[in-house]
DNA sequence: TCGCCAGTGTCAATATCCTGACACTCGTTG
DNA sequence: CAACGAGTGTCAGGATATTGACACTGGCGA
Protein backbone atom coordinates (compact mmCIF):
# COMPACT_ATOMS: atom_id res chain seq x y z
CA UNK A 1 0.00 0.00 0.00
CA UNK A 2 3.17 2.01 0.25
CA UNK A 3 4.66 4.37 -2.79
CA UNK A 4 6.18 0.78 -4.13
CA UNK A 5 2.53 -0.67 -4.88
CA UNK A 6 1.46 2.72 -6.43
CA UNK A 7 3.84 2.95 -8.74
CA UNK A 8 2.98 -0.18 -11.33
CA UNK A 9 -0.94 1.14 -10.73
CA UNK A 10 -0.04 4.34 -12.25
CA UNK A 11 2.08 2.87 -14.94
CA UNK A 12 -1.68 1.41 -16.02
CA UNK A 13 -2.88 4.62 -16.20
CA UNK A 14 0.09 5.97 -17.88
CA UNK A 15 -0.46 3.46 -21.11
CA UNK A 16 -3.93 4.68 -20.88
CA UNK A 17 -3.13 8.57 -21.07
CA UNK A 18 -1.02 7.58 -23.67
CA UNK A 19 -3.16 5.33 -26.26
CA UNK A 20 -5.64 8.18 -26.03
CA UNK A 21 -3.76 10.58 -26.56
CA UNK A 22 -2.52 8.75 -29.45
CA UNK A 23 -5.99 7.76 -30.77
CA UNK A 24 -7.09 11.36 -29.89
CA UNK A 25 -4.07 12.63 -32.70
CA UNK A 26 -4.22 10.29 -35.32
CA UNK A 27 -8.41 11.07 -35.43
CA UNK A 28 -7.33 14.46 -36.30
CA UNK A 29 -5.46 13.57 -39.20
CA UNK A 30 -7.24 10.95 -40.22
CA UNK A 31 -11.00 12.77 -40.36
CA UNK A 32 -9.48 15.07 -43.59
CA UNK A 33 -9.47 11.76 -45.25
CA UNK A 34 -12.92 10.57 -44.11
CA UNK A 35 -10.95 7.83 -42.18
CA UNK A 36 -11.94 6.78 -38.69
CA UNK A 37 -8.92 5.22 -36.55
CA UNK A 38 -10.77 1.86 -36.82
CA UNK A 39 -11.36 1.79 -40.35
CA UNK A 40 -7.85 2.75 -40.52
CA UNK A 41 -6.72 -0.10 -38.43
CA UNK A 42 -8.69 -2.23 -40.39
CA UNK A 43 -7.56 -1.42 -43.84
CA UNK A 44 -4.00 -1.68 -42.77
CA UNK A 45 -4.66 -4.71 -41.14
CA UNK A 46 -6.18 -6.02 -44.75
CA UNK A 47 -3.12 -4.17 -46.52
CA UNK A 48 -0.97 -5.87 -44.33
CA UNK A 49 -2.44 -9.67 -44.53
CA UNK A 50 -5.18 -9.83 -47.94
CA UNK A 51 -7.63 -11.97 -48.02
CA UNK A 52 -8.09 -12.17 -43.90
CA UNK A 53 -11.54 -13.13 -42.59
CA UNK A 54 -13.95 -11.13 -40.79
CA UNK A 55 -13.54 -12.61 -37.41
CA UNK A 56 -9.63 -12.65 -37.32
CA UNK A 57 -10.23 -8.81 -38.31
CA UNK A 58 -12.12 -8.26 -35.24
CA UNK A 59 -9.49 -10.12 -33.32
CA UNK A 60 -6.48 -8.03 -34.29
CA UNK A 61 -8.62 -4.77 -33.76
CA UNK A 62 -9.71 -6.04 -30.32
CA UNK A 63 -13.50 -5.46 -31.19
CA UNK A 64 -16.44 -8.29 -31.19
CA UNK A 65 -17.11 -9.73 -35.13
CA UNK A 66 -20.54 -7.79 -35.19
CA UNK A 67 -18.43 -4.46 -35.13
CA UNK A 68 -16.41 -5.27 -37.53
CA UNK A 69 -18.78 -6.47 -39.84
CA UNK A 70 -21.28 -3.10 -39.32
CA UNK A 71 -18.04 -1.73 -40.09
CA UNK A 72 -16.38 -3.36 -43.40
CA UNK A 73 -20.39 -2.64 -44.39
CA UNK A 74 -19.50 0.66 -44.49
CA UNK A 75 -15.75 0.29 -46.13
CA UNK A 76 -17.75 -1.67 -48.64
CA UNK A 77 -20.50 0.61 -49.73
CA UNK A 78 -17.77 3.09 -50.31
CA UNK A 79 -15.90 1.08 -52.32
CA UNK A 80 -13.11 0.57 -50.33
CA UNK A 81 -12.79 -3.37 -49.94
CA UNK A 82 -14.70 -6.44 -51.62
CA UNK A 83 -15.67 -9.16 -49.62
CA UNK A 84 -16.19 -12.83 -52.22
CA UNK A 85 -19.59 -13.17 -52.37
CA UNK A 86 -18.82 -17.02 -52.57
CA UNK A 87 -18.74 -18.25 -48.78
CA UNK A 88 -15.53 -20.42 -49.39
CA UNK A 89 -14.61 -23.67 -47.14
CA UNK A 90 -16.03 -22.73 -43.63
CA UNK A 91 -18.61 -20.65 -44.30
CA UNK A 92 -16.13 -17.71 -44.07
CA UNK A 93 -15.87 -14.49 -46.94
CA UNK A 94 -12.79 -12.87 -47.66
CA UNK A 95 -12.15 -9.53 -47.94
CA UNK A 96 -9.59 -7.76 -49.72
CA UNK A 97 -8.85 -4.28 -50.86
CA UNK A 98 -9.56 -1.94 -53.49
CA UNK A 99 -7.32 -0.09 -55.43
CA UNK A 100 -9.13 3.42 -54.18
CA UNK A 101 -7.88 2.16 -50.42
CA UNK A 102 -4.66 1.46 -51.75
CA UNK A 103 -4.43 4.92 -52.83
CA UNK A 104 -6.03 6.33 -49.34
CA UNK A 105 -3.63 4.31 -47.67
CA UNK A 106 -0.68 5.86 -48.90
CA UNK A 107 -1.94 9.18 -47.46
CA UNK A 108 -3.17 8.05 -44.40
CA UNK A 109 0.41 6.30 -43.72
CA UNK A 110 2.15 9.65 -44.07
CA UNK A 111 -0.55 11.46 -41.77
CA UNK A 112 -0.04 8.67 -38.83
CA UNK A 113 3.66 8.55 -39.10
CA UNK A 114 3.86 11.66 -38.76
CA UNK A 115 1.73 11.48 -35.65
CA UNK A 116 3.45 8.26 -34.31
CA UNK A 117 7.26 10.32 -35.20
CA UNK A 118 5.95 13.43 -33.08
CA UNK A 119 5.00 10.86 -30.09
CA UNK A 120 8.74 9.46 -30.51
CA UNK A 121 10.64 13.04 -31.20
CA UNK A 122 11.91 13.50 -27.17
CA UNK A 123 13.40 9.74 -27.31
CA UNK A 124 16.80 9.04 -29.24
CA UNK A 125 16.40 6.32 -31.42
CA UNK A 126 18.11 3.33 -29.42
CA UNK A 127 15.83 4.38 -26.66
CA UNK A 128 12.59 3.80 -28.84
CA UNK A 129 13.68 0.43 -30.03
CA UNK A 130 14.77 -0.45 -25.79
CA UNK A 131 10.90 1.28 -25.40
CA UNK A 132 8.98 -1.37 -27.79
CA UNK A 133 10.72 -3.85 -26.88
CA UNK A 134 10.00 -3.70 -23.13
CA UNK A 135 6.00 -2.61 -24.26
CA UNK A 136 6.33 -6.01 -25.86
CA UNK A 137 7.31 -8.05 -23.03
CA UNK A 138 4.92 -6.28 -21.28
CA UNK A 139 1.77 -7.28 -23.54
CA UNK A 140 2.93 -10.70 -24.12
CA UNK A 141 2.53 -11.12 -20.39
CA UNK A 142 -0.92 -10.38 -20.36
CA UNK A 143 -1.47 -12.40 -23.56
CA UNK A 144 -1.95 -15.26 -21.91
CA UNK A 145 -5.22 -16.25 -20.49
CA UNK B 1 8.16 3.71 -46.90
CA UNK B 2 11.06 1.48 -45.96
CA UNK B 3 10.79 -0.77 -42.93
CA UNK B 4 12.25 2.25 -40.69
CA UNK B 5 9.12 4.41 -41.45
CA UNK B 6 6.71 1.25 -40.52
CA UNK B 7 8.29 0.55 -37.01
CA UNK B 8 7.47 3.60 -35.39
CA UNK B 9 3.87 3.06 -36.69
CA UNK B 10 4.00 -0.59 -35.09
CA UNK B 11 5.10 1.18 -31.77
CA UNK B 12 1.26 2.80 -32.02
CA UNK B 13 -0.42 -0.69 -32.30
CA UNK B 14 1.81 -2.04 -30.02
CA UNK B 15 0.24 0.98 -27.27
CA UNK B 16 -3.01 -0.06 -28.03
CA UNK B 17 -2.55 -4.02 -27.98
CA UNK B 18 -1.13 -3.52 -24.51
CA UNK B 19 -3.66 -1.27 -23.51
CA UNK B 20 -6.23 -3.60 -25.05
CA UNK B 21 -5.24 -6.80 -23.16
CA UNK B 22 -4.69 -4.69 -20.10
CA UNK B 23 -8.13 -3.29 -20.40
CA UNK B 24 -9.31 -7.04 -20.63
CA UNK B 25 -7.56 -8.31 -17.58
CA UNK B 26 -8.43 -5.95 -15.20
CA UNK B 27 -12.03 -6.38 -16.60
CA UNK B 28 -11.66 -10.15 -15.45
CA UNK B 29 -10.42 -9.08 -12.07
CA UNK B 30 -13.24 -6.35 -11.26
CA UNK B 31 -16.33 -7.74 -12.65
CA UNK B 32 -16.42 -10.38 -9.56
CA UNK B 33 -16.60 -6.45 -7.57
CA UNK B 34 -19.59 -5.41 -9.66
CA UNK B 35 -17.05 -2.99 -10.79
CA UNK B 36 -16.31 -1.93 -14.66
CA UNK B 37 -13.06 -0.62 -15.52
CA UNK B 38 -14.48 3.41 -16.19
CA UNK B 39 -15.93 3.30 -13.15
CA UNK B 40 -13.05 1.78 -11.13
CA UNK B 41 -10.78 4.44 -13.03
CA UNK B 42 -13.50 7.02 -11.64
CA UNK B 43 -13.65 6.09 -8.17
CA UNK B 44 -9.50 6.51 -7.97
CA UNK B 45 -9.20 9.05 -9.51
CA UNK B 46 -12.38 10.30 -6.99
CA UNK B 47 -9.64 8.90 -4.25
CA UNK B 48 -6.73 10.48 -5.19
CA UNK B 49 -8.71 14.33 -5.67
CA UNK B 50 -11.60 14.43 -3.32
CA UNK B 51 -14.44 16.84 -3.85
CA UNK B 52 -13.31 17.25 -7.80
CA UNK B 53 -15.66 18.18 -10.19
CA UNK B 54 -17.61 15.85 -12.63
CA UNK B 55 -16.44 17.39 -15.84
CA UNK B 56 -12.72 17.27 -14.53
CA UNK B 57 -13.39 13.22 -13.82
CA UNK B 58 -14.76 13.21 -17.28
CA UNK B 59 -11.16 15.13 -18.50
CA UNK B 60 -9.07 12.56 -16.57
CA UNK B 61 -10.81 9.47 -17.88
CA UNK B 62 -10.93 10.73 -21.58
CA UNK B 63 -14.71 10.67 -22.20
CA UNK B 64 -17.03 13.03 -22.09
CA UNK B 65 -18.68 14.88 -19.64
CA UNK B 66 -22.56 13.12 -20.27
CA UNK B 67 -20.85 9.75 -20.11
CA UNK B 68 -19.09 10.68 -16.87
CA UNK B 69 -22.62 12.29 -15.68
CA UNK B 70 -24.57 8.31 -16.01
CA UNK B 71 -21.60 6.62 -14.36
CA UNK B 72 -21.86 8.76 -11.94
CA UNK B 73 -25.35 8.39 -11.01
CA UNK B 74 -24.70 4.86 -11.52
CA UNK B 75 -22.56 4.57 -8.56
CA UNK B 76 -24.72 7.11 -6.37
CA UNK B 77 -27.50 4.72 -7.19
CA UNK B 78 -25.24 1.83 -5.57
CA UNK B 79 -24.22 4.37 -2.60
CA UNK B 80 -20.37 4.64 -3.68
CA UNK B 81 -20.79 8.41 -4.25
CA UNK B 82 -22.45 11.49 -2.77
CA UNK B 83 -22.33 14.77 -4.86
CA UNK B 84 -23.45 17.87 -3.07
CA UNK B 85 -26.75 19.12 -3.78
CA UNK B 86 -25.38 22.30 -3.28
CA UNK B 87 -24.80 23.91 -6.55
CA UNK B 88 -21.24 25.61 -5.62
CA UNK B 89 -19.82 28.97 -7.00
CA UNK B 90 -20.16 28.02 -10.58
CA UNK B 91 -22.71 25.55 -10.76
CA UNK B 92 -20.28 23.01 -10.02
CA UNK B 93 -21.61 19.79 -7.60
CA UNK B 94 -18.48 18.28 -5.93
CA UNK B 95 -18.22 14.67 -5.86
CA UNK B 96 -17.20 12.53 -2.49
CA UNK B 97 -16.31 9.09 -2.07
CA UNK B 98 -18.52 6.92 0.56
CA UNK B 99 -16.74 4.97 3.04
CA UNK B 100 -18.13 1.67 1.17
CA UNK B 101 -16.29 2.93 -1.82
CA UNK B 102 -13.33 2.93 0.29
CA UNK B 103 -13.71 -0.28 1.52
CA UNK B 104 -14.53 -1.85 -1.96
CA UNK B 105 -11.68 0.30 -3.40
CA UNK B 106 -9.43 -1.59 -1.24
CA UNK B 107 -10.03 -5.34 -2.70
CA UNK B 108 -10.49 -3.51 -5.93
CA UNK B 109 -6.19 -1.71 -5.71
CA UNK B 110 -5.35 -5.18 -5.03
CA UNK B 111 -6.83 -6.95 -7.81
CA UNK B 112 -5.65 -4.29 -10.35
CA UNK B 113 -2.15 -4.23 -8.44
CA UNK B 114 -1.35 -7.69 -9.07
CA UNK B 115 -2.61 -7.64 -13.15
CA UNK B 116 -0.10 -5.02 -13.37
CA UNK B 117 2.88 -6.88 -11.21
CA UNK B 118 1.80 -9.80 -13.94
CA UNK B 119 1.75 -7.22 -16.66
CA UNK B 120 5.51 -5.87 -15.42
CA UNK B 121 7.11 -9.72 -13.81
CA UNK B 122 9.53 -10.13 -16.86
CA UNK B 123 10.85 -6.50 -16.90
CA UNK B 124 13.36 -5.95 -14.39
CA UNK B 125 12.61 -2.72 -11.74
CA UNK B 126 14.93 -0.56 -13.05
CA UNK B 127 13.67 -0.99 -16.58
CA UNK B 128 10.36 -0.62 -15.15
CA UNK B 129 10.91 3.00 -14.29
CA UNK B 130 12.55 3.51 -17.82
CA UNK B 131 9.60 2.30 -19.26
CA UNK B 132 7.61 4.26 -17.07
CA UNK B 133 10.21 7.47 -18.23
CA UNK B 134 10.13 6.65 -21.78
CA UNK B 135 6.12 6.29 -22.39
CA UNK B 136 5.56 9.40 -19.98
CA UNK B 137 7.66 11.10 -22.87
CA UNK B 138 5.57 10.01 -25.59
CA UNK B 139 2.49 10.75 -23.86
CA UNK B 140 4.10 14.37 -23.08
CA UNK B 141 4.70 15.04 -27.01
CA UNK B 142 1.36 14.13 -28.00
CA UNK B 143 -0.48 16.50 -25.09
CA UNK B 144 0.01 20.07 -27.07
CA UNK B 145 -2.70 20.17 -29.51
C1' DT C 1 -21.54 49.06 -16.70
C1' DC C 2 -22.50 46.00 -20.32
C1' DG C 3 -21.43 42.46 -23.30
C1' DC C 4 -18.72 38.54 -24.21
C1' DC C 5 -16.54 34.18 -23.36
C1' DA C 6 -15.28 30.04 -20.82
C1' DG C 7 -16.83 26.51 -17.78
C1' DT C 8 -20.44 23.48 -15.91
C1' DG C 9 -24.55 20.59 -15.71
C1' DT C 10 -28.29 18.65 -18.23
C1' DC C 11 -31.49 16.91 -21.97
C1' DA C 12 -32.29 14.73 -26.49
C1' DA C 13 -30.80 12.20 -30.48
C1' DT C 14 -27.45 9.49 -32.71
C1' DA C 15 -23.79 6.24 -33.28
C1' DT C 16 -21.04 2.59 -31.73
C1' DC C 17 -20.03 -1.61 -29.35
C1' DC C 18 -21.17 -5.71 -26.87
C1' DT C 19 -23.78 -9.91 -25.28
C1' DG C 20 -26.88 -13.53 -26.43
C1' DA C 21 -28.67 -16.45 -29.77
C1' DC C 22 -29.26 -18.99 -34.11
C1' DA C 23 -27.88 -21.58 -38.38
C1' DC C 24 -24.33 -23.51 -41.06
C1' DT C 25 -19.86 -25.95 -42.06
C1' DC C 26 -15.65 -28.32 -41.14
C1' DG C 27 -12.63 -31.56 -38.67
C1' DT C 28 -12.28 -34.85 -35.14
C1' DT C 29 -13.59 -38.42 -32.08
C1' DG C 30 -16.52 -41.79 -30.19
C1' DC D 1 -21.04 -43.64 -39.54
C1' DA D 2 -22.90 -40.41 -36.20
C1' DA D 3 -22.08 -36.92 -32.70
C1' DC D 4 -19.66 -33.37 -30.93
C1' DG D 5 -16.90 -29.12 -30.60
C1' DA D 6 -14.82 -25.20 -32.90
C1' DG D 7 -15.11 -21.51 -36.16
C1' DT D 8 -17.84 -18.23 -38.96
C1' DG D 9 -21.54 -15.08 -40.40
C1' DT D 10 -25.79 -12.91 -39.10
C1' DC D 11 -29.95 -11.01 -36.50
C1' DA D 12 -31.94 -8.77 -32.43
C1' DG D 13 -31.58 -6.34 -27.95
C1' DG D 14 -29.47 -3.54 -24.71
C1' DA D 15 -25.70 -0.98 -22.74
C1' DT D 16 -22.45 2.74 -23.44
C1' DA D 17 -20.30 6.89 -25.65
C1' DT D 18 -20.57 10.79 -28.50
C1' DT D 19 -22.34 15.01 -30.74
C1' DG D 20 -25.36 18.92 -30.57
C1' DA D 21 -27.98 22.04 -28.06
C1' DC D 22 -29.72 24.72 -24.09
C1' DA D 23 -29.58 27.47 -19.63
C1' DC D 24 -26.93 29.30 -15.92
C1' DT D 25 -22.85 31.58 -13.62
C1' DG D 26 -18.30 33.71 -12.93
C1' DG D 27 -14.47 36.50 -14.73
C1' DC D 28 -12.68 39.81 -18.31
C1' DG D 29 -12.14 43.53 -21.45
C1' DA D 30 -14.40 47.22 -24.35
Amino acid sequence: MDALDRSPESLGVLIKETQSLLNQRMDDRLRPLALSVPQYACLTALQDTPGITSSELARRAFVSRQSMNVLLQGLEKRGLVTRSSDPGPRRERSVVLNDAAELLLERAHEEVSSVVHRMTVEVEPVERVRLYELLARCRDALLIP
